[in-house]
DNA sequence: TTGAAAGCGTTACCAG
DNA sequence: CTGGTAACGCTTTCAA
């Protein structure tokens, strides 16, 4: 049999409270006592309190849950989403916390019952789509939950996001500032969760992630300000997020004879992708074709890639500690991050007439 | 007031035993009782079972510990790491189960703590260093215990691995087949855990981390074979596991007036820096200078990258078996993947004479 | 098909 | 500084 704190009690001649006592109070028994009580709990194997008895009785799970579906396994090969990881650890850190990841099956009942079975404090919605079965599940829980999209619906729900529409209005602007009007965006997760791949999506209320869609409207707005005609801009959707995937994206555009003269990015992993594709034809990134990312990982600065910075870590620092120490006041509850325009040189005038 | 299951029962008029049957065993009760139940439920706000004090009442936590290092996230970073990841949580799902990621505190004390506070069925070892404290603190849990390394010490150690050393020693050889004498080793976690970076080692035995130490001996085996001088053999221990690191680290090589005809690195993702570095240097991989790395990462293919192959989902998804459903016998404990060296562009004969 | 009772291993409170 | 007592919320026999 396993040995308890009972064992140990008996073992040393002291009561279970004051075992428990030397591991979780130190101060509130003699050192010597300690030592004699530690001393004798290696002895007898004992490995500690066991976590989920600790955890029941102080109704603490110990843990921050994040759904790990596809799309998240996806979103790891991103610097970006790993830099976010880190920065959830850092608050469950401080706070003697994990992180749970749920493997999401596709049934939804259960997917459902995964979220359902989840031992944990509270939720982080990070790649979770909007219409996601474990989504309403999770909201069941009653529990907090934190996400990254300021604008999220639900006024239960914490974040820690930025301003998507004003970053990409921003990236926009500037692309039309330099002469561009042929422009096209490639992205992943630009689709409705349901359809397949490959489904035109051109409204920015139709993408069912928030981020996303706010992306799409930024460009929207910045372009139709400037004169642009929404419908002619390309839109391509890839299959995930990766420099591969942003390569293939580019290669649906840069080929055509009225080829763009910018290309738009939802992430720095496909922007490089594209740019890849830009090489690969002999085509200069910023001279014969503009491109702009997003998130500013460390590689965009080597390639001189245009993009609108993001804090990673602190997006994911400030998420967690929302979660494990969720603020009274409504206005605390949702923590808007600061973006910046990184101007470099993927971008620069619009090349004149025919490519 | 949080609802509980008594709530629940005191509502409908039915006993504990019937609500808990009506979630967890719904073939004890009739259907119409149960969907009494489970409307109840919903209307009272009852989102289920309380995960936690079901699994201190089963005995089971519902999660494998994963512990999350400074090391770890670097791994993420290669596709190799999230491929593993995928394949563990195929294994967790399989078994209702999630991966909890420990922040691991770099404080020894609060390293140990994080782990004996860990509500888990069993631990993953993964990028956990030899000496590290909380490898230690793993052990004293008392639970299962995986890890990719065949030959690890503890004998209670499950395994889903594959043979290091054979793998590099093919690769080894398959150089100096090609008239390579010239070589050197590039690569990340080459130091003792403890010990500064920079710091040379070249005995694998010196090497803290299992997996990297016996790819280090495959080559010294292969290349002694041939008659090579190990003391000759270039070795840069660089920083993460990058692409970035990979040109950082061929860059201490390639500007050298002898510089070697032959590159290896202990993953893909470093390969393919340093044969970043050696297109940046106008010079040709496979023709200049051959190049191998590991893990046969999709990239690898399109970049004609000569590497080891080895099954990294699969790997994860073993390993996650053997942790939630350990084998009665021994020799079931450690379960033997295949390599399979994989020649593409990246290799060729070495050039004669001087550069 | 249902219910009563006995824990699972711990921690918090309060009296000594 | 120490120890008794009472939960924490659930599942699982076993008997009705």
């Amino acid at each position: 049999m396993k040995p308890t704190l009972q064992t140990v009690a008996d073992a040393v001649g002291v009561s279970r409270s004051t075992v428990s006592n030397a591991y979780g109070r130190p101060d509130q028994l003699s050192p010597e006592l300690r030592e004699r009580i530690l001393t004798a709990a290696r002895e007898l194997g004992y490995a500690g309190p066991n976590p989920t008895a600790r955890s029941l009785r102080r109704g603490r799970a110990g843990a921050i849950g994040v759904l790990f579906t596809d799309v998240l396994s996806y979103a790891f090969r991103d610097p970006f989403a790993v830099r976010f990881l880190q920065g959830l650890s850092l608050a469950a850190e401080r706070h003697q916390t994990g992180l749970l990841l749920i493997p999401v099956p596709d049934d939804p009942e259960a997917a459902r019952a995964a979220v359902r079975n989840a031992a944990v404090d509270g939720f982080c919605v990070f790649c979770v789509a909007e219409g996601h079965p474990a989504r309403q599940a999770i909201f069941e829980r009653g529990l907090p939950v934190v996400g990254t999209e300021l604008l999220a619906g639900d006024p239960e729900m914490l974040a820690a996001g930025i301003d998507e529409a004003a970053a990409t209005r921003a990236a926009g602007m500037h692309l039309t500032a330099l002469g561009h009007r042929r422009v096209a965006i490639v992205a992943d997760m630009l689709h409705p969760a349901i359809s397949p791949l490959g489904t035109v999506v051109r409204e920015p209320s139709d993408v069912s992630y928030l981020g996303e869609s706010e992306r799409l409207r930024g460009y929207q707005q910045a372009w139709r300000k400037a004169g642009l005609d929404w419908d002619e801009v390309t839109i391509v959707n890839v299959r995930g997020n990766s420099r591969e995937a942003g390569v293939e994206g580019a290669a649906q555009v840069l080929d055509r004879r009225d080829r763009p003269t910018a290309l738009v990015a939802f992430s720095d992993v496909i922007a490089l992708g594209t740019m890849d594709a830009l090489r690969a034809r002999g085509l200069r990134a910023g001279r014969d074709v503009s491109v702009i990312g997003f998130d500013d990982i460390p590689q965009a600065a080597e390639a001189g890639l245009t993009t609108v910075r993001q804090p990673a870590t602190e997006k994911g620092r400030i998420a967690g500690e929302l979660l494990l120490d969720p603020p009274a006041t409504a206005e605390g509850r949702r923590v808007a991050l600061p973006t910046e325009l990184i101007v470099r040189a993927s971008t620069g005038p619009a090349p004149d007439g025919r490519n």
